[in-house]
RNA sequence: GGGUUGGUAGCUCAAUGGUAGAGCAGCGCCCUUUUAAGGCGUUGGUUGUGGGUUCGAGUCCCACCCAACCCA
């Protein structure tokens, strides 16, 4: 057992001493009149309540005392007297630290400096704690210990409390908007057998009974168009995925995501549909299409204009647009553009990779309002179908919003062969990384039709402004201390 | 993986190489309408870990751990 610091020990001992009065320290359910805010409402003098809460402040005024109790919902004073209370309660009530957790009834009146008050008749400790919060006034600042001990953040830090609830809002309007369009919400494997539907590294585990190694997955996609070809017209899952890649202010190992899937529909047919969730998204959740990113001081850092329509620009113009001779110049050229351009690249990137590159730096990190991209270079994108004019080209788009890539559409490739082919392509010699059975469904036959991704924690970052994916994440990963 | 910055009391932060400090919280006393309550007094430290330099290290040097930011 760690030593124990001053403030621990007096707080046990406050423990043993409630125990000796009879006082049950982590108590029992207690019944409320409603929540803080619920009460707040109701507020009538001369009525009573009861509110249950954390102590988050209190003021001795000698023979009378205030406190404020707290819950997810707001705050209230409390106000403590000897003579309401009783001898036996305030020696209960003497035992009382920050952070407790307690239940009061008690009558409502104003005070003279106007706040609304609850003037305590009866109260109930209904759960020690044996340490001390954060300070009041500065809040948990430092951010490993946000994020290592994200209970204490949502405590003490209002701005990070209310990260979460857009987040937690954001998901479940994500979900009222996509059913009211007639999708229906489907949970397919975490395990699989392949980890496909994506370019990345996945992580490894094992199933002991089994004797199988499996992988966690890094994309639904190729379940959800099982279904496609199972007869589901309009399915999504929104849930998280596992990448076992580099960690940054960008990326989580642990992310989530939505994938939804429209019979019949193309690309063109789904950017409209995610611009309308979008835009559906930020009314819901911040009132406005104009989303304005602050720093500490509240001072607008940045203005995003989610208006419609959203512009829609293809690949290839928006780099003729950079340099209008791109496309004619030879490979070696491209990369001497690259050093002019001020973008780096490495030896070993494929002619592909180089042009894309000079789109992720010139283009997509520049762009804050809304941007798809549409008609991008088959390489880029192995799963979607082929431009019915330019076989070189592939039926997508990729959103951009915020300097980052929010959402990818595709119309979705469903030729069984030229798909085998593309994703053997993809996975060279490794063919046991071939989902065989994937292939085997697209030969029963999946409808025509279009698909979107979108990064829900990308998503969350553009609507509240967070610097930081780990800003949007409840608990974040991070190495264990020591 | 590389670079930069940081880690000091429960929390927020100070401290030219020279006695580790303040505010809040805590503890004691005073105060019956306070609200970052106030007044008086007071406790609390393995300065991330381990080495080194020095008469003397929170501070300088080396290694390591953790984090943030930038780069790959």
């Amino acid at each position: 057992m760690e030593q124990e610091n001053e403030l621990i020990a007096l707080r046990r001992q406050k423990l043993d001493a409630l125990r000796q009065l009879g006082v049950s320290p982590f108590g029992r359910a207690y019944e409320t009149s409603g929540t803080i805010a619920e009460v707040r409402a109701q507020f009538t003098e001369g009525a009573t309540f009861r509110i249950a809460g954390r102590v988050t402040a209190h003021r001795d005024m000698g023979k009378s005392h205030f406190v404020d109790v707290r819950d997810s919902t707001g705050r209230m004073q409390v106000y403590v007297q000897a003579k309401e209370v009783g001898s036996d309660a305030m020696a209960v009530f003497a035992l009382v630290d920050l952070g407790d957790f307690v239940g009061v009834e008690g009558t409502c009146f104003v005070t003279k400096t106007g706040e609304p008050t609850l003037k305590v008749q009866k109260f109930e400790l209904l759960a020690k704690a044996l340490r001390p919060l954060p300070e009041k006034w500065h809040g948990l600042q430092d951010v490993e210990a946000r994020y290592r001990h994200r209970y204490l953040d949502l405590l003490s830090n209002d701005a990070s409390r209310a990260v979460f609830e857009k987040r937690i809002a954001v998901i479940r309007e994500i979900r009222r908007f996509l059913e009211a369009q007639g999708f229906v919400e489907v949970e397919t494997p975490m395990l699989q057998t392949v980890a496909g539907g994506a370019a990345a590294e996945p992580f490894r585990t094992h199933h002991k009974a089994l004797g199988l190694d499996l992988y966690l997955r890094i994309a639904p996609e190729l379940y959800l168009k099982r279904l496609l070809v199972g007869g589901f017209n309009k399915v999504f899952e929104l849930n998280r995925n596992f990448r076992n890649e580099g960690i940054s202010r960008r990326h989580n190992p642990e992310f989530t995501m939505l994938e939804a899937y429209w019979a019949y529909a193309d690309f063109a047919k789904m950017a409209n549909l995610v611009e309308e969730m979008i835009c559906h998204l930020a009314q819901t959740v911040c009132g406005s299409l104009e989303i304005e990113h602050r720093d500490a001081e509240g001072n607008v850092t940045r203005k995003i204009d989610l208006s419609r329509p959203w512009r829609r620009v293809r690949y290839r113009d928006l780099l003729t647009q950079i340099d209008p001779q791109w496309f004619d110049y030879s490979p070696e050229r491209r990369r001497e553009r690259c050093r002019e351009l001020n973008v780096e690249i490495s030896p070993e990137m494929a002619d592909y990779e180089v042009t894309q590159q000079v789109f992720e730096k010139l283009v997509e990190e520049k762009t804050f309002d809304p941007l798809f991209v549409t008609h991008c270079p088959k390489e880029l994108v192995p799963l979607a179908k082929q431009n019915i004019d330019d076989d070189s080209l592939v039926d997508v788009y990729e959103l951009i919003i915020n300097g980052q890539e929010i959402s990818p559409g595709y119309s979705e490739l469903n030729d069984p062969l030229v798909q085998r082919q593309r994703l053997l392509d993809q996975v060279g010699q490794e063919t046991q990384n071939l989902d065989e059975e994937f292939l085997l469904a697209l030969e029963h036959g999946m409808p025509p039709a279009g698909g979107i991704g979108v990064g829900i924690d990308r998503l969350t970052m553009l609507l509240t402004g967070a610097e930081s994916i780990r800003d949007v994440i409840l608990f974040p990963l991070l190495k264990p201390k020591r």
